[in-house]
DNA sequence: CATGAATGAGGGTTCATTCAT
DNA sequence: CATGAATGAACCCTCATTCAT
């Protein structure tokens, strides 16, 4: 993916500091140490810190989108494809905490200030799982008297929530921890939290 | 609340100002300017830029805090505890739009970085909120298989992302979508997503 | 003209500076120092060092055309217009030579400065003098059988000349030097070179 | 001349460069790509920029000064010497127009090129130029009430501003249009600007 | 010869904050 | 109370130059 080695090197830098600092509190001169690299090398590389920051969303969406069209395509069932979606982000987490934790942070939360661009990659999310909603609803699985943008709003929501906590509490993701939140969060979104 | 008419102003624009442009990018002068006053002024009603921040930042949690302790020691039903809850975030962002932008764009995220101050008030957040969840398994109205952790997550989040896609969206709340979504989140949280 | 005090200290320390380094060899901070204030000042009054130079560049420009159209409208005659043209540069070298320094050096050529805003300021320049050349033509003063274009360039070309000398020599003018000098160009000019 | 084939390249990438940018603004980079050449190379053939500068300027001064001393020695009268100078500059212009342009645009001005080493140069060209007014003086064809710096200067001086035009222009010269200039200003400085 | 990755000092600009009036 | 001039530390970015391959 990356051909060269300095830059991966630099872009994991930036996915630290970023994580740490935030974007706006990030300084090129912090990654360029924490990379161990000179000051100008960031700057061979990428053009800006804008278009290292870029470099690393990308590469979110990117992953984040290939798996939401492989669910839809898959022949697996609704319970399943859900499921997936919330292994995704956790499992995710547990690879590149830095990753989830700058979407999270600086991503999903501010893309009002990254007008257009930013607006429209999360529109397209959205828009992705909420086929798969559709599909479970026209399938019979899912309930149709609630709008699909609802399920889409409510799973989604649940699933940041959890991911939020533990970016703000920097905690750790144990596989036991992992399929207990899938499955509750996969329990609650599909049949209540009432009792009976 | 506020003894002075100047200060008032100057809070107002600096909510303005902080949900356009984020806390990093907004400049004094730019909350002087939209307030009509000159920048020393801002400076002798809030020693810093955070410090005016924080001010906004405290009136939200005070609300928010309110509210739920309200709802802790009413003696309605759970689903109309939680239906309250809803009721008040969609409320509050039909009321003040800035204020709900700013908790969901600028704050959760300050509380990565600001550690201890802002991460204290979250917790605080959600233990007020679990509360209720564990007084509704307590009443047996909610199921105990799940964690009340879980639940509070799954519910908050739910809520968080109906806000957010209207903050993201700069979209309005007409009485009739408030009650809309009112039942459709709690509906969905109460009895699942599944048909039947 | 300038409102502010410190605004002309920043104008006349900037004028040195361009005029000992030249623009691209000219640090912001050297102006600041030059002028007794803070670096942060600068930027108060004038929003970039393109600014800056702009200012000074215009005063220029403005004092310029300001004199050529005195001397169109005057009604003197053609030898006296053309005298007065040279004493305006040589007078505005013995008063302000670093103004004359810098449109020698950094704008009567620069193919920088040269992006159409410039070039245009030139034409003007050429233009008004070349008013005056037509004008002595059809008064029959100047000889018709060269086009006035040549004699506005020889004669602006040959004043350049002069000033450039001293500008790159850091020379001084006295009075009687002046005087001299404008005597010499114009008797050249009109009368020719050559013996008899 | 050039011993290597890459070597004439860059300079001639580099004259073109310097032209279209100035010497402030001209990277490295632009030439080396301009050349199409790594810029390693270019180091390679010139130990840093002000080196390939100087041997681009060194090139002119080479060429005027030999064309100056060629006219000193030769026996052709004192009109034809100024008329082949004027011819040097416009068939320079019509060969080489960069060469040209740097050097009214960058050396002929340029305080910052002027340090000692430039002026020295500029001091030789003119003394060169003086001295043949000085002969045509003795030989009685030029008029001895004027200075021969007057008359130099004059003389330079118009050939500046017509050359100067060209290249902020950056028109082009014709045979026609270089006859009719040389005998306009040849005309003009022997004969002068009056009518009669 | 030739390449381009790597370096790092330096410069323009920003902006929170202070303070004299 | 109110103003806005004044300060200067900090930061992003540029680019001439070096050097390993």
């Amino acid at each position: 993916m990356m051909k060269n080695n300095k830059q991966e090197i630099i872009v994991d830098a930036a996915l630290e500091v970023f994580r740490d600092k935030g974007y706006a509190n990030t300084r090129m001169a912090d990654i360029a140490r924490r990379a161990g690299v000179s000051y100008g090398l960031v700057y061979h590389y990428f053009a800006s810190k804008e278009v290292l920051f870029d470099v690393i969303v990308e590469g979110w969406w990117g992953r984040l989108y290939q798996m939401l069209k492989d669910e839809k395509v898959s022949d697996t069932g609704c319970r399943e494809k859900l499921e997936h979606i919330i292994r995704f982000f956790l499992d995710m987490y547990a690879e590149k905490p830095n990753l989830v934790s700058i979407f999270i942070t600086e991503v999903s939360r501010s893309s009002v200030y990254h007008t257009a661009k930013g607006l429209a990659k999360f529109r397209s999310f959205f828009s992705l799982t909420e086929e798969i909603m559709v599909e479970g609803q026209k399938k019979g699985f899912l309930r149709s008297d609630i709008g699909p943008h609802y399920l889409t709003y409510i799973f989604l929501g649940a699933i940041e929530a959890f991911i939020s906590v533990m970016v703000l509490g920097k905690e750790e993701v144990t596989r036991e921890r992992r399929d207990r939140t899938i499955n509750g969060v996969t329990e609650v979104f599909l049949s209540g939290a009432m009792a009976e």
